[in-house]
DNA sequence: ATGGTTGTTCAACAA
């Protein structure tokens, strides 16, 4: 079974390259953020045509994420489902092939020092508390998406310069090292543990050209399912070209079931 | 160099 997570940067700017990334690596399921784009202007019917199902969580202009896979996702959930009203869409999990899946487009958090961060955290809060009260981490399940999290030093071409940000420092850190601890493994690494392998270029400075990259795009997965990870990349191919997304999707193969 | 690029919506915001 191939999942994968990827963020669009825009499904309707990204149509056409998300069709044919779809023909060409087939995963059983992908997970998708920054739609930007209300669930009515998602593209059912050309994804359909590929093979594919969605369940959507859209919004107007910001955010927006879709769990696609080749069949139907089942007991789709929109949004964390507690007591805070959020009218901003960043997560859906369904499951696919009798594993939960659980698409999250975490909150950037802009500066240190603004509302926005403040937000990025009550958010992570809020994402371990949903995990722990449906107790995912018992069952087969595997966490995909953007975390606006670099996890290490290795995972930055030039860490220095992100130290003390709101990717890299030692809240946001600990913040990842939380949701390991819940019992869940970064199933990339499990089977990549080369320096220079990132998901995110900055469209600007010549990033992607320099290697000048992140990873903040992560799949991590439960118990059950880390021993039967079989491979992990990154599709850094799906980067170059005409108008690609700032991420690259990143891919874990599993041996299930 | 508080720089540069992309997307959405329409001058500004978010990333």
């Amino acid at each position: 079974m191939l999942i994968a997570t990827w963020n669009v940067n825009s499904v309707r700017a990204r149509e056409e390259r998300l069709l044919r990334w779809l023909e060409n690596h087939q995963p059983d399921a992908l997970c998708l953020q920054e739609l930007k784009a209300p669930e009515e202007a998602f593209p059912f019917d050309a994804v359909r045509e590929v093979g594919y199902e969605a369940a959507v969580l859209g919004q107007k202009t910001y955010n927006g994420v879709a769990i696609l896979a080749k069949t139907k996702p089942e007991d789709v959930e929109l949004g964390f489902g507690d007591d805070i009203d959020d009218p901003q869409a960043r997560c859906i999990a369904a499951t696919v092939s009798g594993i939960r899946l659980v698409c999250v487009y975490v909150p950037n958090g802009s500066t240190v020092d603004s509302d926005k961060y403040t937000y990025k955290r009550l958010w992570l809060d809020r994402l371990v508390t949903y995990i722990e009260e449906r107790e995912l981490t018992a069952d087969p399940f595997a966490l995909l998406g953007d975390y606006n999290i670099i996890p290490e030093a290795r995972d930055a071409n030039r860490p220095d310069e992100w130290e003390g940000s709101v990717l890299f420092n030692p809240e946001m850190r600990d913040r990842f090292g939380e949701l390991l601890g819940l019992g869940l493994t970064d199933a990339f690494r499990q089977c990549r543990d080369e320096d220079g392998l990132y998901s995110w270029w900055d469209y600007r400075q010549l990033g992607f050209p320099k290697n000048n990259g992140l990873r903040i795009d992560h799949i991590l997965v439960s118990a059950d399912l880390v021993e039967r990870c079989t491979d992990a990349r990154i599709d850094r191919d799906e980067r170059k070209g005409q108008k690609p997304s700032d991420h690259a999707p990143v891919l874990v193969e599993i041996d299930w079931p």
